[in-house]
DNA sequence: ATAATTGTCGAACGCCCGTTCGGGTGTTTG
DNA sequence: CAAACACCCGAACGGGCGTTCGACAATTAT
């Protein structure tokens, strides 16, 4: 009993870590589940998308899904924490050995752009599906998805600090930042666009560092209103 | 037969519209109604919020919810209808009688966020859960919301026109402009946050106007990269 | 007073859900 | 060769869902 959240200390493995078994086909089972289970939840929502659904998809039947995970959120759970700690790893990863925080802000937003064209349906999840997640699994979530906002978060102070840019309230800054690449999913499809995700990336980072900088058109009457 | 929608020309009544009558005590229910709706949907979930949980939750039987709404679909019909007529006409009237598209900017957005502030649980739903619905009724609300972008988008066409801005590309703009503010439900909180609507509004204003007009820290070397 | 209409609800219907059970296959291991 | 194990699935269980039905009160119209 107590099935539905592993003991220790929570990790993106299925039901058991078979990942150093020789055995190809339990992987690529578990992957086409995985598959499924993301474009039909990116499609329909999460409590909409029933296990039978998702076991057809796959081409298994809605018991052997049992065999490669707990239940329904055990799943959801690893196709967010591939997706959430792949572009959380992949920010340290490129913005490690960069100094100018200019240069690691363009890496940020254009690696999440392109993070999203590679997995569209996954990020949308990030984006729309976290709050169906509750416990400890919600929890390790959100503490990658804070690491990945505190990291931004810091690129953004160092830039203000080391530009002199008086702006007005960094948190508020970030937030928006991260309103444009979550909301992505609402209205950008890299196949479809004729902007491709390198445009579009190098677009949102003239946007932030503009609204960062501020306008020469508001300086008229700052100060009050009526 | 074929209750769920109705016939001719689709409207933000319920189920016939007794608004005009003097029956209070209707119009009471049916707000007790929707109000719960609201509140329970934009807790857990169009999906996972039951007919029973929200005929509970507003205080009547679960078989009387059928006096006032066709089914639970109509009923979110309503919501979105209110919240999102409510954001186009009010965006309409108010700037109506300005002439200065930057100041009508200015408006747009502060009213955007004031009516987010006094309707946190509606405007989440139209963000969240628009896509739960289908066929006419989908297409009624999408016509709403796109005329709400369109009327933004002219006036983010005439500020580039006035001030002779060099804007690349002024739909990723405006769509950057509704992500700060569809994503608000995300993070921010007037209740609780020590910023107030207002304020929050300016904010956003001078982070849009300032990715319009770009930055001079992007001057040095723009055109090419290795 | 009587008929018609409106509002209300307990009970039930039929459906789909996540999940489990029990018993099948093969395949590896001793 | 037999035991152990990984894998697979048809069938079922218990429960919650949206919705409907039919009867009963309350109000209004005639």
């Amino acid at each position: 009993m107590g099935k539905t959240i592993p003991e220790q200390p929570f990790a993106s493995r299925a039901k058991d870590d078979r990942s150093t078994a020789h055995n190809s086909s339990y992987n690529e089972r578990n992957d086409a589940i995985i598959k499924a289970a993301t474009m039909l939840i990116a499609r329909d929502g999460y409590e909409k998308a029933s296990m039978r659904a998702v076991a057809a998809e796959a081409g298994v039947s809605p018991a052997s899904m049992y065999h490669y995970f707990d239940g329904k959120e055990a799943m959801l759970f690893t196709i967010l924490f591939r997706a959430f700690s792949g572009l959380e790893s992949n920010l340290r990863m490129k913005t490690h050995l960069i100094e100018d925080p200019l240069e690691q802000m363009r890496i940020m937003i254009a690696e999440h752009v392109m993070f999203f064209a590679n997995d569209m349906d996954g990020l949308k999840l990030c984006s729309h599906e976290l709050d169906s997640m509750r416990g400890k699994a919600y929890e390790e979530l959100h503490r990658i998805r804070r690491s990945y906002y505190h990291h931004t978060r810091e690129i953004v102070n160092n830039l203000v600090k080391k530009y002199n840019l008086k702006v007005c309230d960094s948190h508020v800054a970030t937030m928006s930042l991260f309103s444009s690449l979550n909301w992505l999913y609402r209205w950008y499809d890299p196949h479809t666009s004729s902007r491709s995700p390198a445009v579009l990336g190098k677009l949102f980072f003239e946007q932030f560092i503009g609204g960062l900088t501020g306008s020469e058109l508001l300086q008229q009457d700052n100060g009050e209103e009526t």
